[in-house]
DNA sequence: CATGAATGAGGATTCATTCAT
DNA sequence: CATGAATGAATCCTCATTCAT
């Protein structure tokens, strides 16, 4: 279970899954389109590696997930303080939603088509951290008294937003609307003296 | 041409859609669902009264559209200055939000599902209004420099981030949303001294 | 029964498939388009004045055979010998072809996609007379010794390629494809000196 | 592409479809009797192995034709003069028309039903070839000076003639039946004296 | 492991026919 | 008589999934 040519091939499937969820929607994302994008001859192989369609677009979405966190991760655990904190998770977050966009488009995609039962795991994982990330800043005293969960969800929001504005239209300038996410958000969330 | 029965079975249609799409996703919206939902007898009857799937669909964006906008017009045009009309805008969104859920979650997905061609006219059209009062703002000098349709995009997003939570958690404290929000973007828009 | 209303309306269907079936095709008529052909607002009307499909169509073949036959008899039964029938025969065939050519496309159309139980009445009662009309001509010495059936059928065939071409190439010189059928079939059939 | 399994099943079907078209008729040949005829548990098998229902048809045609073209052109092909050949030619079409009826039936259903853009290649290719066997009869002073197109239409005429009167009565004694349509064409086109 | 053929359920849509008004 | 709404069977086609090789 688990051998290498068996990790690439899962691979090779949910990244062509992803390219064509992104590029087509996931209405579009059968089984036939995935393989012929994915070169494979045929999509008794798709079946072969994952149990059914449900397997394979949770991993699209466990794949996507994790590629993520770790980019968002890695630019947010800086050691500065939670105001610091914030710029470069939200920084991160443009960033990220900018050079990967077919993967995050596939995977919110899914997420709307697929829903999981009970509270979805994608809003509840993604969100704990960066509400415990502003409740620590209200802890220091960095960031005034607001309800956490709903600052978090107007950001993590305000990335999907982004997200839909990329998608029709590719040239945004991204700089910019980064500055302009920075700015809302620090004034939205500071100490006001 | 559009007599009282008609209308009245085309509404009965949309309605049991959008019940359909709200409940298990646009994926899952056959005709055969729509038809059960609606208590029709055969799918038939759906082609008989709309000449596709895609004109079923793009009546129930122009339905909710339509209910959204005339809900949010009347609570926003107030003749007041812009400051208290983004406060409105923001309180009719959650409010509507809250109270039409079904009818907004079906709108947003099959505005993903079946992506109009050309720029999204929901994103556009949408949206356009909300920039334009922003600008007004800063043309009086009640809000802050700021790019208005980044802004613009930042409060719907905020709208549409409640609307998943709603999903996910329908014992949602409204007040409290709404509060937070309101608080939130003036703090972002209003002119800092 | 067969109303002075009823007859008229009959008549507006059957001539109304007749256009559909001669434009579109046999497999494209259904009662939609003949309605709409028609400028009636409702394909029940067409079921109200006739039990059935096949009995619209029966009728369509009816209708154009009685409008041939007259044609053809009308130009036909002159009083002259065998030959000069024959030869009037062959003209009026391919007169009525150009002047009703949907007609006749029409009723091949159905004769071909409705046949009949049993013996073709349509082949049956065209060919009769016809092969009737040659064996008098060989009783009087007019004609050679062929077989009366077979020829009446090539005859009658020649007239129907006549309006396979005329479907392909609308703008056909008429005057030489008569002449050339004359000349063809006098010569088949003369006597042989 | 194009194994030999895939060669024998896009076989097996186009014969069921040939089958079931010279029973039933085009209009009766869905894919649900197209499958029963040839075995199938499913109507999916077809569209597996056909891209649309079209495209069947297509084969049908140009196997049909294949078999037919060749069949005439090896009878026909015997290295002497044009009046011998247009014998063979009308022998070879006759002998075709009553072993393949079936085949033949079917080809000339769908070519009315499914009419091809543009001049039919059905009646061009077909025709074609006779009209100028035809024509170098007449440059080498076999044939007499007639029309080659209407005298080419004409013998095709007589052939599907042949066919319907084979439908219709299978028991017909095809030896007469090829000594006089000979006789006729002979006649029609022999140098008159 | 990979292939491609096969399966059968489910999809939207068309259609002849029925029926209340 | 005429209308248009309704019905349900049938059509082609797509799809995830299975399985022998």
């Amino acid at each position: 279970m688990a051998s290498v040519t068996e990790q690439a091939r899962r691979k090779q499937i949910v990244d062509a899954a992803v390219a064509v969820i992104a590029g087509d929607g996931y209405a579009k994302a059968s089984f036939g389109r995935i393989a012929k994008q994915a070169g494979l001859s045929s999509t008794g192989l798709i079946s072969y590696h994952f149990a059914n369609k449900r397997e394979l677009m949770d991993e699209v979405v466990r794949t996507v997930l994790a590629e993520f966190t770790e980019f968002v991760l890695a630019r947010t655990d800086t050691g500065e303080g939670p105001a610091a904190q914030l710029r470069a998770f939200i920084a991160a977050n443009v960033e990220f939603a900018s050079t990967h966009r077919t993967h995050l488009l596939a995977m919110l995609d899914v997420a709307r088509a697929e829903p999981s039962d009970g509270p979805d795991p994608l809003l509840e994982a993604d969100l704990r951290g960066l509400a415990e990330l502003l409740r620590e800043g209200q802890r220091l005293g960095e960031f005034r008294e607001f309800d956490a969960d709903v600052m978090a969800m107007a950001i993590r929001s305000a990335r999907d937003g982004l997200l839909l504005r990329l998608r029709a239209d590719p040239g945004l300038d991204l700089a910019v609307y980064t500055e302009e996410l920075l700015t809302l958000f620090d004034l939205a969330t500071r100490r006001t003296r």
